[in-house]
Order: structure tokens, then sequence, then C-alpha cells
DNA sequence: GCTATTTGTTCAGCGATTGAATTATTTGCT
DNA sequence: AGCAAATAATTCAATCGCTGAACAAATAGC
């Protein structure tokens, strides 16, 4: 979790300029084309003579260049195109899962300019060292950006558990963590990190809501607000609303893995019954089918659900068709409540996507009040395995775009 | 529903006095004691000049009046406090029941300062019929609000049912309207609203949402985010965020009455199977508690549970227990999905609350993940029958307050 | 080569905030 | 009473950043 922006403060002199860097990067960023001064002008409502300006400054602060001027039709002064830095600031990602390590940095436009993925089975490692490998990696990856004359200004860290306000990992079942005070154990090992205004050097958060934040950056842009479901061992989602991550009351919001899909049914080790885990969660999936548990790597069973069901296998088609029934139900619970339009089978699942998916759909059909005027999109997740690594450093590069002005002051 | 804000536009210089009015104005209605130029200068951060001006202004325009100098100990000049005008602007709320029609006036500071309920059965009445009747008595509440130096802004109007962007009430079952243009209808009827800049003359919108926005600005202020359950005939739910409605997509979040409890349970007239509609809507109470459905008025039958169960019956306390177990699977899967700390039950269910609770508490505990670390509250609704009449009016003056400026341009 | 057209910059003007100085009003102390 | 300290609110010149119009730059079409 993140101790993001302040309460709305008051709107002082200078804030004006700090809102219209932020606006005028935040259109440069969501632009398809590269806009010239005057195309932001008319999209900002803001004057030639203040855009002008803005992007002074912008571009005194390498936060966004001038592109070759894009061929236009017409007479008229060619445009000078806008498109963010290939150099300056960008995010770290890190992300600790079962059975890999990943590292990735991310610049401003998005593009993932460095990615070390390490497989290794974590559960018998102490929190600490795994963190320290990670550190080591992280290293590397700081030199790697260095050379293409990146500046990591912050670190996000995905953890499949539940994270505390203050960074602390309260519980990563699958993981076999328990209370772990990742920062304090991060603060123990050099920083890789220019500490910029406004930018925290590190974030934890939930590696199902830093994948959907990865889903939402994702290009080419897709809707504002959707649900993405990371099918691991656990089921975890991430809530997108109005292109924010929607983090609940503590950011612990998202376990729609024990949703109850059949209340009185099976016992789930959170305690309660029948919860959509014992039903759909990777696990259950790969029982249901016949497969050995044997395979432990969650990556390899999956692989050999989805060549199983491929070849016609009837158990493995009957498994995922049940599943995707569960899955369904609880999306369906997820659509009624929350009205989204939009469903990301991520994770694990999307390699199983073209058999949850039919399943999924019947039962939002079925059980949706508003189907009929307002149908729901569920569709597979475009990035790959380390999405949660990618989302959470996109998160960093993000913050820079929405509060361009920290940066600035520091390059000053 | 409502065309609110417009897209985050560019911030000119003028907008930065409009930011200031309404950061001002939001801190003085937001106070628990009135506060004085100076508190709002640390408050908010600005400086005592610039609160100066600002105040100027609101005081100018009608929108806050200096009240009594609160009584401080410690030296120097006693500070004069700042309180919400009892006068100027306020809200219309209306509202379209089963079997009643209410219309009620807030003003700035939340207060009904008027408020009518015709008890009729509308369900045999034409869509346009019932709507002359409720413009009706909105006549007599603005000659009413005008007396008392009251001008209504705006009015919502609250409808069981699918409303869309346009105001077009898609479904209400319950009241068996089906694609009703309210807004036309209204149009037909002269005006009785004074029209501001920033502030739509007519919202529509579910009776749910707006039964969970009067919750939110009831007094004393509760918490920012919360569950709101409106149990009638169907349940709805209204979600707060922040401090902010979720509406979902396309403005139909919230269908609480849909989520499947048991999945392969009894078939709901949505289509679908197992709805909590079927195990804790108002009929399946009633009738599992073995009362003659003749009663047909809704509160009456609620009354006549609530008497029952209070003194002692089996029949009722089973049938609540059972409700209030249904329900409480239902709520286990939002607090889940959307870590939310706090559930009030409104509507029929306020009255219901002393039964429907512990079964609903019990649920969370066994079911919610985060339960061990974070108590989730659920109490009765504080606001009464015609709780979204009052939200209507409120979330009308609540506009006002966000954005000040559009109502002093008015006024000159 | 000239005109129309569009882009981007320059510059005086202005609105709103700022910070310091000033005035206003009360409490506490002698 | 009288005076100093303390807090509240206002006044005013300075400054920051947006505005609008005029101007310079660069291209297509005739």
């Amino acid at each position: 979790m993140s101790l993001t922006h302040a309460p709305a403060g008051g709107v002082r002199q200078g804030s004006l300029r700090e809102l219209n860097l932020a606006l005028v990067l935040g259109r440069i960023a969501a632009a398809d084309r590269p806009p010239s001064r005057a195309d932001l002008a008319t999209a900002t409502g803001l004057t030639r003579a203040t855009v002008s300006a803005v992007v002074e400054d912008l571009l005194a602060g390498q936060l966004v260049s001038e592109s070759e001027p894009a061929p236009r039709s017409g007479a008229g002064r060619p445009a000078r195109g806008l498109v963010l830095a290939d150099q300056g600031p960008a995010g770290l990602g890190l992300e600790v899962n079962v059975d890999y390590l990943a590292v990735c940095v991310v610049d401003l436009a998005g593009q993932v300019r460095h990615r070390t993925v390490h497989r290794v089975d974590l559960r018998p490692v102490a929190p600490a060292d795994a963190l320290a490998r990670l550190v080591e990696m992280a290293g590397a990856a700081r030199d790697d950006a260095a050379r293409e004359d990146l500046t990591l200004v912050g670190a996000a860290l995905a953890v499949p558990g539940l994270i505390d306000d203050a960074g602390l990992v309260r519980l990563a079942p699958n993981l076999g963590w328990r209370d772990v005070p990742v920062p304090e154990l991060l603060a123990q090992h050099p920083p890789l990190i220019e500490e910029v205004p406004g930018v925290p050097a590190l974030t934890v958060d939930n590696e199902a809501n830093l994948a959907a934040l990865g889903e939402l950056h994702s290009q080419p842009p897709g809707p504002l607000s959707f649900l993405h479901i990371s099918g691991e061992v656990g089921i975890g989602a991430g809530i997108v609303l109005d292109g924010a991550l929607f983090r609940g009351v503590r950011g612990w919001s998202g376990e729609i893995g024990h949703l109850p899909v059949h209340p009185e049914g099976r016992p789930c080790r959170c305690g309660g019954q029948g919860c959509l885990e014992q039903y759909a969660g990777q696990e259950a999936i790969v029982s249901a089918a016949g497969l050995a548990r044997a395979e432990l790597p969650a990556d390899t069973a999956t692989a050999r659900l989805a060549q199983l069901a491929d070849a016609g296998d009837a158990d493995a088609l009957r498994a995922l068709h049940d599943a995707g029934t569960a899955l369904g139900v609880a999306v369906a619970s997820v659509v009624n409540l929350l009205d989204l339009d939009t469903v990301v089978l991520g994770g694990g699942y999307a390699a199983l996507a073209p058999w949850l998916r039919p399943p999924v759909l019947a039962e939002i059909d079925a059980r949706v009040l508003t189907a009929a005027w307002s149908p729901v999109t569920v569709r597979p997740s475009t990035l790959g395995a380390e999405a949660a690594a990618v989302g959470a450093a996109g998160s960093v590069a993000r913050r820079i775009i929405a509060q361009p002005a920290g940066w600035l002051a520091r390059s000053g």
C-alpha cells in the first residue's frame, strides 16, 4: 500500500502551474498521436501561450521531447509533435511470487526497458534473503537503466498477500510470509532510488492490484473501469474504477477468492465455506482434472492443463467448465454490484481463458439484471506472466506524469 | 442519473478563485464548530488575507453568515464564527415509491426545511399522473421555501428502478414503470427551479443511491465509505466510496438484490437463480414468517413483523434469522470485494435491524478474510422512511457547496 | 512569387495570492 | 485603571502565472 495524495489542500498561487503541468503532460501521455502545442491548447482549453510556457518547462525537465514533424495535410506551418521522453525518470518494479523473483524498469511512455526474472521456489527462503536477492537484481537493473539515461525515481514491490498502510506484509499465505516488515528489511540495503518530492521511494502492494494497474496502462489503452482477476493458487482481483485502483478502506479490497459461491460447500482455509478459491483456484482445477498435484510449479500445471484441454481431454474440459461456472457466479456478483462492463482474466487464467470464458459469460447472462442492456466483455490479459512487476514499475512512472512538478523542482 | 462534472479541463486563471471558494465553503460545511477565518487559513494552508477575501465573497453571496462569537478561552481578539446560511440556495428532493409520494426541501446546512408525504398506492397510477401530483406537491414546497428566503436551485428525483444517463426510467419493476421519460414529462409543467450554472435543474436517480447519499450527509458525520442497503420489496444498495457515490459504468451499480446466495436455489424474476431477493426481500421474509401476504402496504408488513419478533414469535424470529443469514452471505461478498468497514441497514431493514444484525455479523466473521484485523460495523440507518427524498434534496444542496461559483455568479 | 493558413512566441495587462505591516479587540498582570 | 501580550482580521505593494492580441515562422496552393 501507498500513502498517496495529500488531502485536497489549499490552492496556492503556484498550484496553478503544477496543475497545468500535470494536465498537459497527462494529455501528451494519453494521446494516440504526438500532439502539437496547438492540439493541446484546444484539448485543454488553455491558451496557446500558456501551453507553450508549460511545454517549455516540460522540455527543460526532460519529461517530453519533440518528435519528427508529423505528416499533415493542408497548409500552414508544420506542427512539432510532443512525445514522452525516452530518458529521464523511470519506475522500478519488483515482484516476489511463489516461484519467481522479477525486476523491471518502465519508462514514462510505459515501455519496459529492462526485465529480469529469476525462477526459484521461494517458499523455503526466508523473507530477508528473498529481498536481498531482489535488491541484487535491482542493482543490476539500475545500472542498466543508468546506461540509457534513465533515473529510477521510485520502486513498487508486488507481493501476493495482504499488505497494510505501512508496507507490512500481514499475511502472504502461499509464500508463507507473516508480518514481514518489508520497508525495514529493504532499508538495510544501499538505496537505488533518487528521491523526488511527491513520489514515495518504496511502496508495497498486493500483486493482484498491481497487475490490474499494469493492465490499465497497457497499450493500446483500454477501458477506465474494469475488474482484473489474477487466477493463481489463490484468486485475487484488482478493481479499477475511472482509471484509479480502488483499494478499499484498509487496502484489502479484491479478495474475490473468498466470495462464497456455494455457501454451504467445501470448507476453505480462510475459515469460511464454499469460497470461490475452492472451486476455481489452480489447485482445485488441477485436482478436478485428475492431474497429480505433484507437479508443483504453478505455470507448468497450467500449461499442462491447457495442453490437455486443447487435446480434448474430457476430465480437463469438465474441470475447466466447472471452474468457469464458479468463477462466473462470483463475477456476476461483482458486475451486479459495481456495474462494470469489462472483466480481464489474468495470471494463470489468461492461458485458460478459451475454456473459462464461455461458462463465465453464461453465468453473467443468466444472473446479471442489466446484462440485456449492457453487454459485459470478458477477455484474457494482454500482459504476460510478470504482469504485477510491470504494473508496479508503471505505477511509479505514472506518478511522475500525474505530478511532474516534483521532478521538475529537482532538476531545476 | 446525472450528467455531472465536466471532464477535468484546463485550470484557468479564474479557476483559482473557484477552487478556493469551494475549498473554504467545504471546510465550513465539514467543521463541527463554526470556524473563524484564522481557523480556515490554518486548515486550508491559504493565507489569512486570501481567506478573508474568499469569505467576503461567500458572505456577499448569502452562502455563509457570521455566527455569534464562539466562547473561547485565552487572550486575543475574539473570532467571528462562520456558518452555512439558513437562507439562499436549497435543494428540492422528490420521491416516487410503491406506496407514497414524497417531497422535501433541504438547505445548505443539510436541514430539512420542508417535508410532505402522500400515502397512496401508485401501482395503478400512470407515470404521468404520478409525476403531476408530485409537481403539485413540489409547488407548495417551493412557496413554503420562498417564505423562508430559500431559493430552489435544483431538483433530484428518486425512483426505485434502473435509470439511464438521460433520466429515462428503464425499468422500475415494483412500480410497474418501463421506459418512462421522466425529464420530458416533468418539462410539461411550469418550472419551479431557478437555474444556476453548474447545478442541473433535474436529475433522476435510483432510490437506493439517493438514500445512501442521505446517510452520507446525515448528522453527525459518519464514515466516508460504506455500503447502504435499502431493504424493500426489492433490495438495492448504494455504494459510497471516499465520500462519493459510486455509480458504475452505466449508473447501475448496487444491484445487491441479485447477488447469488444459493446459486442453484429458487428461481428469481430476474432470470437468475438463488438471488438474495428471494431469501431476504420483504415478501420472502413475510411469507417465511407465515404472514398472509394480503397485507400489502410494505411498511405495515414490516411493522407487524417487528411486533411479532419482539413478542418472541418463533416463526418470525426464524424467518428473520434466515433472511439475515442470506443477507450476511451477500454482505460478506461485498466486504471481501470492496474492503468496506461499515454497512448501514436502511429502508425496511432499519426497523428489523435488531434481528438481522446478529446473523449478518456472524456471516461476516465466518467469511471475511480480513475480519480478524478490521472489524465491520453493521448499524441501522439514522434517517427515517423517506431517506431517498431527503438524500435527493441534500445532494442538490451539496452541489452548491462543491461548486459555489455558479451561484455567486448569478446573484451578482 | 504571392496569399492563405496554421503554428508557435512575445508582451503588456490583469486577476488572485502572498507576506508584512497595521488595526481591532480581548485577557491577564501590575 | 493602565499596560503588555495575544489573537483576529484587514490593508497594500509585490509577484506569479494566465490572457488576448499582435507578430514571426513555415508551409501548401495558385
